[in-house]
DNA sequence: CTGAAAGCGCTTACAG
DNA sequence: CTGAAAGCGCTTACAG
């Protein structure tokens, strides 16, 4: 009745034969390993001596039959192979680890349907939690999935209507930053390129860049604002629609580093100085931009704090933590390097 | 004796419920489910209608437990916010899924004490099986570890004297390649920067380097090859070395394309020009190295395919496959770009 | 072919 | 305090 051991392995060491060899049962081996019960020194060294001969590891697969956890959390993300999700998937692990979680690759690509199977996997307990990170305005489906789900915690972008563990940056006040700093440099006409519309940190970010221009006493040309997607197929198509314009801007705030990259591309295909003839301000300081040429302007996103944040949340949920009532917010900060350039009639003009 | 549900997890529905609202034992279920058997078309159809009213799926802690497998991988790098290993991991997760895989995060900070834990993890069977990617040469420890152990496949670096599924690259052809291109352009002053000298890529790529050298007649001067490390650093305080020289190198051929921005973000600090002043070939290109300024010349990884040949070549060791006599290699790709520049008495000279 | 039962290796409520 | 036993939810050798 036994199986066939499968994968070729060697039987491994069980309880049963630290219990054997210590001369206890089972039980007692349980509960000595667990702290359960403190047993007489004697009787403990017995098991603990045990255990180092045979070389004696409980079973994770029973441990977590029985016990009903798995220890293991999932990392969803559209992709792990892009750099901002990279890191904030290098620190959870890091964070996870030291708390005895194993962490799970979930990439999505951005859809839906796979945001929804790795939901799946949490229901059908393949992983205690999900830190969840999407890139898409959600038309309900995710939100009415998650109604019914605990343990996840959202990261970076919201769903909206859902209660759950958030875990969110200052966007308003990087958008805020990166606008005054233009206009610092005396940058009139501002574009702003973003992200899909409808999305939270879209939203938030063109709040921040609103705020800037108003508090400037500046109007926000309609058709300097481009709503799109975060990556740099856009950031390119973006610059032409902005160059193509009568009037053009000095500047742009871009969303995103990737947007940036892509824009960064275009001007250069076109003969446009960066940051001579257009000044550009990124978002989430990728770790290689500071290698760019010029170096790039960005808003530095907290990558691997966002990480470590979600992980010891979703932690804190599984151990029975109520849902805090507001997202927690990290903040965001200004990386001046080389992609702005002076303008105009301001006294920093040089 | 039930244990009380943890996580606050409603109860699940099992075989047991499946079984008895199709009218038949768990058994037939379970062999139903797996098609072990073939049923009358009508029970078969009366346990399926069962499956889906109750919005039944197997508990997978159990499978794992009766099953003694996990249907887990890890992948071990120094690092998953690394690109390189970014993509590796991100391919090897899409091709483990449809395996029905899933793919673990395994960082070492290329720590061997990591390396070592994560080596546990597979003996314990935490995982099924293990890429192992290790970035250091190997003192022994690792290979003794590693040959008690099955299911590992080594990728893209070699743990001198284990029997294991191996991917490379084709290092040699790697620096050949770039070494020849920096020839042909007129270059004969060549320098080499790299990693730790003793790790099979850092060996083959300067064989590749050398070989290159002396198809050409020329000479390797030694002051000019640079051992150290992979990273940004060496990169830098390899060009302040190579800058204090007598006689300059007129290009240099790094080992990665880490080394290149270290030594790139150096020569632009001493004001040194690249390409007219001096020439740089990398060797990964990152995803990234295109929008340097000049945009990278470089040797290209197939990243993605490492990582899904080894996801493979790993499913294929636990159904039981021998191990192959010899490493497979993956082919290797110049991407020349902008960091190169004509020089001296060739013909090609601008 | 089909089901009852034993087994995978733990944990823990219960009884002594 | 300690151990025998039941349970976690599957799989599968065995018997009918």
């Amino acid at each position: 009745m036994r199986n066939p051991t499968p994968l070729n392995h060697a039987r491994l060491p069980t309880i049963r034969d630290v219990a054997a060899a210590a001369g206890v049962s089972p039980a007692a081996v349980s509960r000595h390993l667990n702290r359960s019960v403190v047993l007489p020194a004697e009787t403990a060294s017995r098991i603990d001596s045990a255990v180092a001969a045979l070389n004696y590891r409980p079973n994770i697969q029973a441990l977590r039959l029985s016990r009903g956890i798995t220890q293991m959390i999932g990392v969803v993300t559209p992709d792990i192979a892009y750099p901002f999700f990279a890191m904030i998937a290098s620190a959870a692990e890091e964070e996870a680890s030291r708390f005895g979680y194993s962490v799970v690759i979930c990439n999505t690509r951005n859809q839906i349907e796979r945001e929804l199977d790795y939901l799946d996997k949490l229901a059908w307990r393949h992983v205690d939690g999900l830190i969840f990170l999407t890139n898409h305005a959600d038309d309900g489906t995710l939100g009415k999935r998650l109604e019914r789900l605990q343990n996840v915690v959202l990261l970076d972008e919201d769903v909206a209507g859902t209660v759950a563990p958030k875990i969110f940056i200052d966007n308003h006040m990087g958008g805020l930053l990166a606008t005054r700093h233009l206009i610092e440099q005396g940058h009139r006409r501002l574009a702003h390129v973003t992200g899909p519309a409808g999305v939270m940190s879209v939203k938030e970010r063109f709040a921040g860049f609103r705020q800037a221009m108003a508090e400037a006493g500046l109007p926000v040309d309609e058709a300097l604002v481009k709503f799109g997607a975060y990556d740099e197929a856009w950031g390119a198509e973006a610059f032409r629609q902005l160059f193509a314009l009568a009037e053009r801007p000095s500047a742009v705030f871009l969303a995103s580093d990737a947007l940036a990259l892509g824009m960064l591309a275009a001007c250069r295909a076109a003969g446009v100085a960066v940051p001579r003839s257009l000044s550009l301000v990124g978002f989430d300081d990728l770790p290689f931009v500071r290698y760019l040429d010029p170096p790039l302007t960005t808003v530095r996103q907290p990558a691997e704090e966002l990480g470590r944040c979600a992980v010891r949340r979703l932690i804190e949920t599984l151990r029975g933590l109520p849902v805090p009532d507001r997202p927690e917010r990290l903040p965001v900060e200004l990386v001046v390097r080389g992609s702005v350039a002076g303008h105009g009639s301001h006294p920093s003009l040089r």
